[in-house]
DNA sequence: CACTGGCACTCACAGGTGACGAGTGCCAGG
DNA sequence: CCTGGCACTCGTCACCTGTGAGTGCCAGTG
């Protein structure tokens, strides 16, 4: 199944020439545009075992052909060379990213760069909860039965959830109740906080028990239940862009991307913070983003991802250059959080 | 100025066959559609009148008539009537909003409502910081040299900030700090906060002076130099439902909703929350928005709003219909966060 | 054996034409 | 003041045709 080096570079060129102007390519323009010193008919005959073979297909019969999944598949994995940043989009990443002051700051200014970089549509999802560590979790007496719980963690974010009490709280108890959560959660993996927090009714004094049973129950919900990984979305006018022949092709798309589901699951499978992960056309799970290419990669410190970000495009984007982009803002968030 | 009674009738029944339809009536479909009692030719008549008077304009010689803003407008003001909630809306809302948790899920989730009762573009703003009183302001010390500030108000709403501290502090100056800024902040209005906050270093013990001076500088910053009014965004497939035909129509619209400012300017002169604004076509300030109406409301429990609410979509969208859903919808997200 | 030039063939697309019909304005008559 | 009738405009659609890009195939050549 390995082609000769002619029919690569005829693979390439059609991807590239392709991408660049979203028409069929034929064998004429091909030899005309490239330097491959061989004549279009021999081209041709490329083509043809080409299409054979599954790279590529023809929209009609007498029209120039355009890439297949497998084709961009087998573009992006072996004949992609990865195009170096640019200084100007090194920079612009610089001046986007510096002056952001928290996190929903930094993760919305990613957004927008993303969107802007790759003229596509970005994504980015909040740090995991579960592979965070608790930094600090404050008890905040709102009404004399209700109480605020803001949970921080290590990444910066920061959850808060209500909880009413089954009887009013002093204002002691709240300072207890802080120092003791803190004392048993500060500095734990969100991931082993469920177990924690189920045993922490039985070991604290009885008359803290009917507080503490009750925020367990809210903590448990906040962590558990509602594992809302939160999602950012950026750039959704670029959709436009592309398929500007069919508005009923972005419908979908829109609809799509409006679901949070689909957006997690979209930058769920992402692990490592180091190899990019690209799903083109058909190989996405969701049948509404078949028409799509999805770009993304995990952000983070270390070895593992804190989160996800990537970028949605047509599936004739320019590969090589959005990867390039992709990487690079991530690993500049990644440096970002863990320095603040 | 005045327009007689037939004349009314004719303008409105081509208001409400063109939002139906989308296509320019003439004078025999609409004969045929309404018992108007008269010929075609009379009311080509009527239509002419109306033309003439900047109601109704005509897209080519040989074509029906079209509403013009200022069509619309009068069809707004007083010639639609109002119509009451269906059941299964009233419950819709309900159904929707019933489980929500904290003020982040309220505003999601109106979102998402107003998106699906109007199929419309739906815009949420945050409740409005300077129109809030301070219900809580924690200090949680994250690291010794760095604070955060988690500032709760009255309507639920929470923002952090982190704040970079020229030196150490202990855990006993925070929690000086922490009843301090709680003592001086606690129900005042945010309006207010900047005064006091300013007067603030000049009042505090010595000792405190360095750190509470840092912490103004970053409270007035996040109070004042970033009023950073959040925007919850939703229901953007919906645009594709109208503009089919002209995918560069949608384009600017798309582009001009990512901008928060945008968003904001829209929401932002909302005032009342009884009285439902309606901006047609070119009412709009923006350029990218001419070709839209919003329709607009404030919410909150009492006369003030806490903040806006509303709907965009084409101009000839179905007015009674979106008034109706979002005013109701603003009354009950008022009550919801009144009495939470 | 691999490449090439030539040739016949296919087919989307653009441009032109004409029939059709929806819609209009105007006018004379009730 | 309303109506029916009539001539006119003009966008839409179906149809046709020429053009050209692109193909596959084949025989010829180094």
């Amino acid at each position: 199944m390995t082609l000769e080096e002619r029919k690569l570079e005829v693979l390439r060129a059609i991807i590239e020439d392709f991408i660049s102007s979203n028409e069929p390519v034929g064998s004429k323009a091909l030899a005309e545009r490239h330097q491959l010193g061989v004549s279009p008919a021999t081209i041709r005959n490329d083509m043809a075992a080409l299409e054979e073979e599954g790279y590529l297909t023809q929209p009609h019969t007498s029209a120039g052909r355009i890439p297949t999944t497998k084709g961009y598949r087998f573009f992006v994995d072996r004949l992609a060379q990865l195009r170096p940043l640019s200084p100007a989009e090194r920079r612009a990443i610089h001046m986007f990213l510096e002056g952001a002051v928290d996190l929903d700051d930094v993760l919305h200014r990613t957004v927008r760069l993303l969107a802007q970089l790759t003229h596509q549509v970005a994504v980015v999802q909040y740090p995991s909860l579960s592979r965070s560590t608790v930094c600090h979790l404050e008890v905040v007496r709102l009404t004399p039965s209700r109480l605020m719980l803001v949970l921080i963690t290590d990444a910066g974010r920061v959850e808060q959830r209500v909880a009413e009490m089954p009887d009013e709280v002093s204002e002691d108890v709240v300072a207890e109740l802080r120092a003791t959560l803190n004392a048993r959660l500060r500095d734990r993996r969100l991931a082993d906080a469920p177990d924690i927090v189920s045993d922490l009714p039985d070991s604290v004094p009885a008359r803290l028990r009917p507080v503490v049973t009750t925020l367990s129950v809210v903590l448990l919900e906040t962590l558990v239940e509602r594992p809302e990984e939160r999602v950012v979305l950026g750039g959704t006018a670029n959709l436009t862009r592309s398929a500007l022949d069919f508005p009923n092709t972005i419908r979908p798309v829109l609809e799509a991307l409006e679901e949070q589901v689909v957006l997690l699951r979209l930058l769920g499978e992402v692990h490592s913070p180091t190899k990019v992960l690209v799903r083109i056309g058909d190989e996405n799970t969701f049948e509404a983003l078949r028409s799509t290419s999805v770009v993304s990669i995990g952000y983070g410190s270390g070895e593992t991802a804190l989160g996800g970000l990537g970028v949605l495009g047509p599936t004739r984007m320019d590969y090589p250059s959005t990867i390039t982009a992709v990487s690079a803002v991530a690993r500049y968030v990644g440096q970002l959080l863990a320095g603040s």
